[in-house]
DNA sequence: TGTACATCAGTGAACGCGCGTTCACTGATGTAC
DNA sequence: TGTACATCAGTGAACGCGCGTTCACTGATGTAC
């Protein structure tokens, strides 16, 4: 959304589609959204772009191509979705720290269909050039948070971050994928998903002796 | 496994086919291990058995309801082996909390295809007559080791069992869906997952106040 | 024990459908001069 | 500024394929008497 509204009669002045190879991901996001990532095929989304089904074929190999290059984008977005909740660890790095896990939810909530195509449909991290690295920068904010968390603690006994973040990378990924799909038919929870995650981050900090009061 | 081998040739001495339901239910599990939850069909399976593509409808509605099947035993062997794990908290409810942990994950790794339906393939939870109720059994026993870890604990200070179990489930549901899966070409981890979990909820407890020596 | 009959699991042929993919094409765009 | 030409995005027709599903059928099983 945001950009679409501009785009769409955008696309329509160029010259035979204007930009096609945009209107089918963003067709291809829909369809993933409403249906789930196996819920589309090559051919719905040059439907939903107004093209013929051979037109595809001018910008992306096959299916796989274009999920690939759907994950990707969506890991750029979540990684700088990730960063901007960051915020340089402010106002402090507690507080930053949870943000995080807060961004994490609402990137899942609020993109659902980039998110399935991170995480849910199977996409190969080397299926597309630069996949692995966006993947890998979107790791890279939640790992140099918890570096920047546990940077005041001696030595001797600070946690890992590289486990830290696997732990809160896992946790969230968890309750995302359980309760905080758009999707239906899921489990019933009685508080919301952040609220759950939130707590968890909570008690697993405490647990390493990390406490907002410092 | 482990009664297949004395099913296969059971499965021919019948009439037609024997025991088709049930080579069914097989031929889907090894096709879902192979290519994931979406990759095969009800002609898959039919061939698979060694059956006409009409046969599987004396037997099923169609694939959701093979699927949905498959689900629900999931759950139940799910159930069970959590509930052998946890071994009614022997020797003691922090041991056996913990192997309720590494029992999930060993799970999600010697089931995938019974995981997959149960947890990645979208199959809604009323979508079969004891769905739900074996997808709460599986949760209920995690939810009263929780309440076994925390009943010597003052009412006052003790976490609730709930919040302490859908912790617990998401971790392990995380770490099983990003890092302990058979498939391929999934993120690589410094750790086995088993050990990742392990620390997770020694790290989570000790939060909750709660540790091995007392 | 034997016979007649109902039941029921699996057959195989058939169908419509939509997908993936190829192909020669067309018509708009960009550019050399 | 104008013209000729190369490039390139999208067309539409065509194809083979496998899937889901239906149908009248067949042949084995179970059972009533």
């Amino acid at each position: 959304m945001g950009w679409s509204k501009d785009d769409e009669p955008g696309a329509r002045k160029g010259y035979h589609h204007g930009n096609l190879r945009e209107a089918l991901i963003r067709a291809a996001l829909n369809l993933i959204g409403e249906k789930g990532p196996a819920g589309f095929t090559f051919a719905d989304a040059a439907r939903a772009a107004g093209v013929s089904s051979a037109a595809p074929y001018r910008h992306f190999r096959d299916r796989d191509a274009l999920m690939a290059d759907i994950a990707k984008r969506g890991f750029e977005l979540f990684r700088d979705a990730l960063q901007k909740a960051w915020s340089g660890g402010k106002p402090n790095p507690y507080v930053a720290f949870e943000a995080v896990g807060r961004a994490f939810l609402a990137f899942a909530r609020t993109e659902p269909a980039h998110y399935s195509a991170m995480f849910e449909a199977g996409v190969p991290l080397d299926s597309a050039p630069g996949l692995q690295q966006a993947a890998d920068e979107a790791f890279a904010v939640l790992r140099s948070a918890a570096d920047a968390l546990t940077a005041h603690m001696p030595r001797d006994s600070r946690p890992p971050a590289m486990m830290m973040s696997l732990h809160i990378w896992s946790m969230a990924h968890g309750i995302a994928s359980l309760f905080a799909r758009g999707d239906a038919g899921r489990r019933r929870l009685p508080m919301p998903p952040e609220e759950l995650l939130e707590a968890a981050i909570l008690v697993y900090l405490r647990g390493l002796g990390i406490t907002d009061s410092k």
